[in-house]
DNA sequence: TCTATAAATAACTATATGGTTATGTAGTTA
DNA sequence: TAACTACATAACCATATAGTTATTTATAGA
Protein backbone atom coordinates (compact mmCIF):
# COMPACT_ATOMS: atom_id res chain seq x y z
CA UNK A 1 0.00 0.00 0.00
CA UNK A 2 3.31 2.53 -0.11
CA UNK A 3 1.81 4.76 -2.85
CA UNK A 4 -1.92 4.40 -2.22
CA UNK A 5 -3.63 8.10 -3.19
CA UNK A 6 -6.51 9.60 -1.38
CA UNK A 7 -9.59 7.48 -2.33
CA UNK A 8 -7.74 3.89 -2.11
CA UNK A 9 -7.06 5.01 1.03
CA UNK A 10 -10.12 5.83 1.75
CA UNK A 11 -11.59 2.46 0.65
CA UNK A 12 -8.72 0.41 2.78
CA UNK A 13 -9.80 2.48 5.61
CA UNK A 14 -13.68 1.71 5.24
CA UNK A 15 -12.79 -1.85 5.05
CA UNK A 16 -10.88 -1.59 8.41
CA UNK A 17 -14.10 0.27 9.68
CA UNK A 18 -15.91 -2.99 9.07
CA UNK A 19 -13.93 -4.77 11.15
CA UNK A 20 -13.79 -2.17 14.18
CA UNK A 21 -16.73 -3.54 15.80
CA UNK A 22 -16.70 -6.45 18.24
CA UNK A 23 -20.19 -7.52 17.52
CA UNK A 24 -19.34 -7.71 13.53
CA UNK A 25 -16.06 -9.63 14.56
CA UNK A 26 -18.34 -12.26 16.73
CA UNK A 27 -20.50 -12.10 13.57
CA UNK A 28 -17.75 -13.20 11.40
CA UNK A 29 -16.12 -15.64 13.93
CA UNK A 30 -19.41 -17.40 13.62
CA UNK A 31 -19.02 -17.87 9.97
CA UNK A 32 -15.61 -19.53 10.19
CA UNK A 33 -17.23 -23.15 10.13
CA UNK A 34 -19.64 -22.36 7.12
CA UNK A 35 -22.43 -20.36 6.15
CA UNK A 36 -25.48 -19.15 8.21
CA UNK A 37 -28.56 -17.63 8.23
CA UNK A 38 -29.58 -14.43 9.55
CA UNK A 39 -31.83 -16.10 12.50
CA UNK A 40 -28.80 -18.13 13.46
CA UNK A 41 -26.42 -15.70 13.71
CA UNK A 42 -29.06 -14.29 15.64
CA UNK A 43 -28.96 -16.94 18.34
CA UNK A 44 -25.02 -17.30 17.83
CA UNK A 45 -24.28 -13.39 18.42
CA UNK A 46 -26.65 -12.86 21.62
CA UNK A 47 -28.36 -9.98 19.68
CA UNK A 48 -31.49 -8.79 18.14
CA UNK A 49 -33.06 -9.47 14.34
CA UNK A 50 -32.41 -6.17 13.59
CA UNK A 51 -29.40 -5.18 15.16
CA UNK A 52 -27.64 -8.24 13.59
CA UNK A 53 -29.27 -7.40 9.44
CA UNK A 54 -27.35 -4.49 10.24
CA UNK A 55 -24.06 -5.43 11.07
CA UNK A 56 -24.86 -7.95 8.57
CA UNK A 57 -25.16 -4.78 5.76
CA UNK A 58 -21.96 -3.16 6.96
CA UNK A 59 -19.92 -6.25 5.98
CA UNK A 60 -21.65 -6.70 2.98
CA UNK A 61 -21.27 -3.30 2.24
CA UNK A 62 -16.81 -3.43 2.92
CA UNK A 63 -17.06 -6.81 0.34
CA UNK A 64 -16.52 -8.89 3.67
CA UNK A 65 -19.21 -11.30 3.66
CA UNK A 66 -21.42 -12.86 0.75
CA UNK A 67 -25.35 -13.05 1.02
CA UNK A 68 -27.38 -15.56 -0.88
CA UNK A 69 -31.18 -15.82 -0.04
CA UNK A 70 -32.87 -18.91 -0.38
CA UNK A 71 -36.67 -19.02 0.49
CA UNK A 72 -37.47 -16.56 3.38
CA UNK A 73 -33.83 -17.08 4.63
CA UNK A 74 -30.39 -14.98 4.04
CA UNK A 75 -27.26 -17.01 4.35
CA UNK A 76 -24.21 -15.05 4.29
CA UNK A 77 -20.85 -16.58 4.16
CA UNK A 78 -17.38 -14.84 4.28
CA UNK A 79 -16.39 -13.55 0.88
CA UNK A 80 -12.56 -13.53 1.35
CA UNK A 81 -10.39 -16.39 3.19
CA UNK A 82 -7.93 -13.79 4.05
CA UNK A 83 -9.96 -11.77 6.27
CA UNK A 84 -9.28 -14.24 9.12
CA UNK A 85 -5.79 -13.66 8.50
CA UNK A 86 -6.19 -9.74 9.39
CA UNK A 87 -7.28 -10.80 12.35
CA UNK A 88 -4.98 -13.40 13.69
CA UNK A 89 -1.94 -10.98 12.83
CA UNK A 90 -4.09 -8.19 14.86
CA UNK A 91 -4.34 -11.02 17.64
CA UNK A 92 -0.53 -11.54 17.55
CA UNK A 93 0.47 -7.99 17.82
CA UNK A 94 -1.53 -8.14 20.87
CA UNK A 95 -0.18 -11.19 22.83
CA UNK A 96 3.05 -10.00 21.97
CA UNK A 97 2.20 -6.59 23.86
CA UNK A 98 0.74 -8.50 26.63
CA UNK A 99 3.96 -10.94 27.26
CA UNK A 100 6.06 -7.91 26.80
CA UNK A 101 3.49 -6.22 29.94
CA UNK A 102 4.05 -9.61 31.68
CA UNK A 103 7.96 -9.88 31.24
CA UNK A 104 8.18 -5.79 32.38
CA UNK A 105 6.12 -6.62 35.57
CA UNK A 106 8.37 -9.29 36.78
CA UNK A 107 11.41 -7.54 36.34
CA UNK A 108 10.31 -4.78 38.32
CA UNK A 109 8.91 -7.16 41.39
CA UNK A 110 12.08 -8.89 41.21
CA UNK A 111 13.56 -5.56 41.56
CA UNK A 112 15.79 -5.46 38.69
CA UNK A 113 14.21 -2.32 37.22
CA UNK A 114 12.64 0.76 38.44
CA UNK A 115 9.96 3.37 37.54
CA UNK A 116 10.91 6.85 38.68
CA UNK A 117 13.90 8.42 40.27
CA UNK A 118 14.05 5.46 42.76
CA UNK A 119 16.40 3.09 42.24
CA UNK A 120 19.29 3.41 39.04
CA UNK A 121 19.04 0.41 36.11
CA UNK B 1 -8.96 -15.33 16.97
CA UNK B 2 -11.57 -18.26 17.18
CA UNK B 3 -12.10 -18.77 20.84
CA UNK B 4 -11.94 -14.79 21.61
CA UNK B 5 -14.14 -13.65 24.94
CA UNK B 6 -15.61 -10.28 24.64
CA UNK B 7 -13.22 -8.43 26.28
CA UNK B 8 -10.53 -9.74 23.25
CA UNK B 9 -12.64 -9.14 20.88
CA UNK B 10 -13.34 -5.75 22.07
CA UNK B 11 -9.32 -4.69 22.52
CA UNK B 12 -9.09 -6.35 18.41
CA UNK B 13 -12.00 -4.52 17.67
CA UNK B 14 -9.90 -1.19 19.17
CA UNK B 15 -6.61 -1.66 16.95
CA UNK B 16 -8.68 -1.92 13.68
CA UNK B 17 -10.90 1.03 14.94
CA UNK B 18 -7.63 2.70 14.94
CA UNK B 19 -6.70 2.05 11.39
CA UNK B 20 -9.60 2.94 10.02
CA UNK B 21 -9.05 6.36 9.32
CA UNK B 22 -7.71 7.60 6.13
CA UNK B 23 -5.71 10.19 7.47
CA UNK B 24 -4.45 8.18 10.43
CA UNK B 25 -3.23 5.27 6.85
CA UNK B 26 -1.32 8.50 5.63
CA UNK B 27 0.69 8.85 8.68
CA UNK B 28 1.47 5.05 9.15
CA UNK B 29 2.17 5.39 5.49
CA UNK B 30 4.75 7.94 6.60
CA UNK B 31 6.65 6.12 8.81
CA UNK B 32 7.36 3.39 6.83
CA UNK B 33 10.81 4.79 5.54
CA UNK B 34 11.97 5.18 9.61
CA UNK B 35 10.70 7.66 12.56
CA UNK B 36 9.46 10.91 11.91
CA UNK B 37 8.62 13.92 14.50
CA UNK B 38 5.43 15.71 14.53
CA UNK B 39 6.10 18.31 12.53
CA UNK B 40 7.18 16.87 9.74
CA UNK B 41 4.00 14.60 10.01
CA UNK B 42 2.07 17.35 9.58
CA UNK B 43 3.86 18.35 6.41
CA UNK B 44 3.65 14.99 4.94
CA UNK B 45 0.25 14.41 5.69
CA UNK B 46 -0.89 18.20 4.79
CA UNK B 47 -3.20 18.73 7.49
CA UNK B 48 -2.84 20.62 11.03
CA UNK B 49 -0.70 20.02 14.04
CA UNK B 50 -3.67 19.51 16.61
CA UNK B 51 -5.22 17.14 14.24
CA UNK B 52 -1.78 15.26 13.82
CA UNK B 53 -1.39 15.07 17.50
CA UNK B 54 -4.86 13.74 18.33
CA UNK B 55 -4.47 10.86 15.63
CA UNK B 56 -0.91 10.02 16.71
CA UNK B 57 -2.39 9.40 20.39
CA UNK B 58 -4.85 7.03 18.84
CA UNK B 59 -2.20 4.82 17.01
CA UNK B 60 -0.30 5.26 20.33
CA UNK B 61 -3.29 4.46 22.75
CA UNK B 62 -3.74 1.04 20.29
CA UNK B 63 -0.52 0.33 20.28
CA UNK B 64 0.31 0.43 16.38
CA UNK B 65 2.86 3.26 17.55
CA UNK B 66 5.89 4.14 19.48
CA UNK B 67 7.17 7.86 20.81
CA UNK B 68 10.11 9.04 21.65
CA UNK B 69 10.48 12.23 23.47
CA UNK B 70 13.94 13.64 21.96
CA UNK B 71 14.28 18.11 22.95
CA UNK B 72 11.40 19.59 22.39
CA UNK B 73 10.26 17.32 19.78
CA UNK B 74 8.53 13.96 19.97
CA UNK B 75 9.66 10.90 17.41
CA UNK B 76 7.10 8.48 16.19
CA UNK B 77 8.27 5.06 14.67
CA UNK B 78 5.79 2.02 14.31
CA UNK B 79 5.48 -0.52 17.03
CA UNK B 80 5.40 -3.63 14.42
CA UNK B 81 6.63 -4.82 12.04
CA UNK B 82 3.56 -6.65 11.19
CA UNK B 83 0.96 -4.00 10.77
CA UNK B 84 1.89 -3.08 7.13
CA UNK B 85 0.90 -6.53 6.45
CA UNK B 86 -2.50 -5.59 7.83
CA UNK B 87 -2.96 -3.18 4.86
CA UNK B 88 -1.11 -5.00 2.53
CA UNK B 89 -4.35 -8.28 2.80
CA UNK B 90 -7.23 -5.59 2.48
CA UNK B 91 -5.09 -3.57 -0.34
CA UNK B 92 -5.38 -7.58 -1.97
CA UNK B 93 -8.29 -8.34 -0.92
CA UNK B 94 -10.04 -4.62 -2.72
CA UNK B 95 -7.88 -5.40 -5.88
CA UNK B 96 -9.28 -8.86 -6.12
CA UNK B 97 -12.94 -7.13 -5.76
CA UNK B 98 -11.72 -4.46 -8.55
CA UNK B 99 -10.57 -7.45 -11.03
CA UNK B 100 -13.82 -9.09 -10.64
CA UNK B 101 -15.62 -6.22 -11.15
CA UNK B 102 -13.90 -5.20 -14.52
CA UNK B 103 -14.35 -9.18 -15.55
CA UNK B 104 -17.90 -9.26 -15.16
CA UNK B 105 -18.16 -6.00 -16.82
CA UNK B 106 -16.55 -6.92 -19.59
CA UNK B 107 -19.00 -9.89 -20.28
CA UNK B 108 -21.79 -7.46 -19.60
CA UNK B 109 -20.68 -5.62 -22.80
CA UNK B 110 -19.54 -8.79 -24.70
CA UNK B 111 -23.56 -9.71 -24.36
CA UNK B 112 -22.30 -13.25 -22.53
CA UNK B 113 -24.08 -12.17 -19.28
CA UNK B 114 -27.53 -10.35 -19.17
CA UNK B 115 -28.83 -8.50 -16.07
CA UNK B 116 -32.58 -8.86 -14.64
CA UNK B 117 -34.99 -10.74 -17.07
CA UNK B 118 -33.86 -9.61 -20.25
CA UNK B 119 -31.56 -12.58 -22.03
CA UNK B 120 -30.77 -15.43 -20.93
CA UNK B 121 -27.65 -16.83 -19.50
C1' DT C 1 -56.37 -15.50 -0.13
C1' DC C 2 -55.01 -15.41 4.63
C1' DT C 3 -51.49 -16.26 7.86
C1' DA C 4 -47.03 -17.01 9.60
C1' DT C 5 -42.14 -16.50 9.31
C1' DA C 6 -37.61 -14.37 8.04
C1' DA C 7 -35.20 -10.55 7.01
C1' DA C 8 -34.60 -5.66 5.83
C1' DT C 9 -35.41 -0.99 6.80
C1' DA C 10 -37.06 3.41 8.87
C1' DA C 11 -37.16 6.44 12.79
C1' DC C 12 -35.24 7.67 16.87
C1' DT C 13 -31.83 8.33 20.84
C1' DA C 14 -27.44 8.33 22.95
C1' DT C 15 -22.77 8.30 22.25
C1' DA C 16 -18.37 8.58 19.83
C1' DT C 17 -15.37 10.85 16.76
C1' DG C 18 -12.95 14.04 13.33
C1' DG C 19 -11.70 18.70 12.63
C1' DT C 20 -10.85 23.32 14.27
C1' DT C 21 -9.40 27.06 17.41
C1' DA C 22 -7.39 28.36 21.47
C1' DT C 23 -4.60 27.39 25.26
C1' DG C 24 -1.31 24.85 28.14
C1' DT C 25 3.25 22.78 28.85
C1' DA C 26 7.92 21.26 28.49
C1' DG C 27 12.43 21.94 26.64
C1' DT C 28 15.79 25.14 24.41
C1' DT C 29 18.28 29.36 23.85
C1' DA C 30 19.50 34.15 24.54
C1' DT D 1 14.51 34.95 33.61
C1' DA D 2 12.33 35.77 29.24
C1' DA D 3 11.24 34.42 24.75
C1' DC D 4 10.77 30.86 21.42
C1' DT D 5 9.65 26.30 19.66
C1' DA D 6 7.39 21.82 19.46
C1' DC D 7 3.92 19.31 20.98
C1' DA D 8 -0.24 18.09 23.71
C1' DT D 9 -4.71 19.02 25.21
C1' DA D 10 -9.22 21.24 26.19
C1' DA D 11 -13.48 22.99 24.35
C1' DC D 12 -16.51 23.12 20.87
C1' DC D 13 -19.30 21.76 16.70
C1' DA D 14 -20.90 18.79 13.12
C1' DT D 15 -21.39 14.29 11.74
C1' DA D 16 -21.48 9.27 12.08
C1' DT D 17 -22.83 5.17 14.26
C1' DA D 18 -24.62 1.40 17.54
C1' DG D 19 -28.72 -0.05 19.55
C1' DT D 20 -33.73 -0.18 20.04
C1' DT D 21 -38.62 -0.33 18.56
C1' DA D 22 -41.81 -0.45 15.06
C1' DT D 23 -42.86 -1.28 10.42
C1' DT D 24 -42.32 -3.15 5.75
C1' DT D 25 -41.26 -6.64 2.36
C1' DA D 26 -40.98 -11.19 0.59
C1' DT D 27 -41.59 -16.04 0.75
C1' DA D 28 -43.84 -20.35 2.34
C1' DG D 29 -47.77 -22.91 3.80
C1' DA D 30 -52.76 -23.73 5.08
Amino acid sequence: MEGLNDAALIRVAEVFKALAEPRRLKILNSLRDGQKNVSELVSLTESTQANVSKHLSVLLQAGLIQREARGTAAYYRMANDSTYQLCDIVCGQLLKQAETALALQQLLQQGQLSVGSDKPV
